[in-house]
DNA sequence: TATGAATGAGCCTTCATTCAT
DNA sequence: AATGAATGAAGGCTCATTCAT
């Protein structure tokens, strides 16, 4: 066993840990959940956590990291649909709340963490980056295939993602403490294709 | 004063317990937060606190019934401004991120136990409830000035608070992790106002 | 509302505790047994028990006096049953096996504070004085009957009460924990029978 | 001494905490020995009892199981003396008298937990187990040597050891509560052999 | 005579962390 | 690289006791 071998080992149990920990962390929440819990849900010993991680926190942190790249990479994948803007919005929305509704363990545990982050710092980082890429994301998805279709917006380019995915995610926040029927969800989504069809307009000939 | 002398006092100490219990809440996070936290908060000891409430949970509980009525308060506040829908919505959009801003310390447990209430679904009906009202106080003042105007909505009114109160809890929290400046919070204003005044429109003479 | 009157409903009062006190006890033990449990089970606020009783210890010990004597009177009354030595054995050792199968409350707290008293020799006395008592009762008994029967024992008076009480409370031990079939307890009452009657013989002529 | 090395010292230390129990039980009783009473006992820390424990209960219930070992052990040592079934008796009748008298731990901690048995039934099977097996040595031993000397008893075999173990654990409680003096120790003692005597006779030729 | 309120010590338990192996 | 053992601080909770009313 060569020193890669060992370093891979250690990446390894490393990796196992942090998603361990995700699928304790979504399961129990973070006030409810041990380095114990976590330790036997990745079938190693406490010892072994401590033995990759400095401290909880550090864990957490790194769980945090995990967390919102895995966010980010669904919201990129759901806005990659093919079609019309109108379309990639739909398909984005369709594809987040049913992401909500199966109850995603890395949105569990995001939506948990952000509410850590409030009085740790060190957590916020990760989160804000993962807000900024999101809106990064729908920023160039919009731009390119306003291109492509010769359209533009009635409002500044800084204003439509953040208000899109605010309203996603306020949607969200809504649902799960007032879930709204099959067709409600219909007509919210009809409601927001129709905003965006007053707002996404013929560029002008110039 | 006789047997209601006896247990005025009684009621004042709780109160003062549930509302140290939101202050060291809102400073430290539910995960934080020790019952000696907050009958030191209080200025009484935890056996008071437990002669109070027969458990933390028990006094959380309570904690989230009181944060869900502030807030629903202050919304209610908020969308009484007098004038135009137009000017009420300015009003309502301004007060609730003046609010966020501020960290309204109500707002902040509700933050945090609305994350608890995922896994404790005791703490969700008073949340639940909060967002109910919110969206019936909306509904019930747009009525009222659509009536007094002769508007009407292009969307099912069941639709517009929803859609509305979610797009403002949703800036909130992207707000939080990525505060965008004055210039932005101005264009995201306007861009709501613009969204409703395509969407509130002069009632047909029938 | 004169003196004696107070004075009637305080000790009125602190019957109720003691009794309320002799029912928790009997249900929960010594060591699940609170005094709000007994203020709670007397109708009364555990303000009232301190009134009442200097400590739970003073309460315990008024408890044990209590049971002790109410043992007491029922072994004299299992001793009276008409008939000759051998019959008045026989009812005795009857109402006894049934007061122990239907678990009479102070036997129950007399097991119970038997152990307390190991550690805490203010409770011995009752208990001690009930253990004489018991016996006495049981010499005046036999005495009586053998006058009248010209009937003696091949064993000193002073063993005879003690072996006899002493059997009769370790078979209700072993009946606690090993309890046997009706025909085991028929067959140790005719063990203990023919063993008395090999013991108490006729008073030879002098 | 590989794995085996690894574990030894926690085999150890359990045990430790269970004779440091013992002794705190024994001293203090139930009702008044803490988990820390018992780890200082033991010259370990409060979590480290918990950590070879789940619970108090737990470390109870192997302190149960412990001491009815002890004693069934003393029993069995008190009926292995050589001689006659009544030379045995007097021996037996002797080494637990003078067991009780000394205060041996373990008997004082049987005492204590035999009450709290009756309300935790937990605790009841290895005090169970101890007077069925406490009854099955006298039984074997009587047979055997009643066999060796063709003896047999006016009384059925299941009656013997019941009657004359209830006795003794009878004679122990009124002994604790009201001492006799040695005279009268002595006198019980020549009542039981004379009792046995007449129970014990020759086997008629057949 | 009795109560409701409050206290503070102590209890059982959990848990992040350390360390020898 | 990982473990089992142990620690000690802290946590939630119970409870006997006190006291103003």
């Amino acid at each position: 066993m060569t020193a890669r071998g060992r370093y891979r080992k250690s990446a390894v149990s490393k990796r196992q840990v942090v998603e361990a920990a995700v699928r304790a962390l979504a399961t129990n929440g973070y006030a409810h959940t041990s380095v114990s819990d976590i330790a036997a849900e990745a079938g190693l010993s406490k010892g072994a956590v401590h033995y990759h991680f400095e401290s909880k926190e550090d864990l957490v942190s790194h769980v945090a990291d995990h967390c919102a790249a895995a966010v980010r990479e669904r919201v990129r994948q759901a806005w990659q649909a093919p079609g019309t803007p109108l379309e990639r919005l739909r398909s984005a929305l369709r594809e987040m709340r049913s992401a909500r509704r199966e109850g995603a363990p890395e949105l569990r545990v995001i939506a948990d963490l952000m509410v850590q982050a409030i009085n740790e710092p060190k957590l916020r980082p990760p989160i804000s980056a993962m807000f900024v890429a999101n809106r990064a994301e729908v920023v160039s998805n919009l731009r390119e295939t306003f291109d492509a279709l010769g359209l533009e917006t009635r409002l500044p380019m800084s204003v439509v993602p953040r208000l899109l995915l605010a309203t996603l995610d306020g949607l969200a926040l809504h649902d799960f403490f007032d879930p709204g029927d099959a067709a409600l969800d219909d007509a919210i989504e009809q409601a927001i294709e129709e905003i965006a069809a007053t707002l996404f307009v013929p560029k002008p000939v110039s």
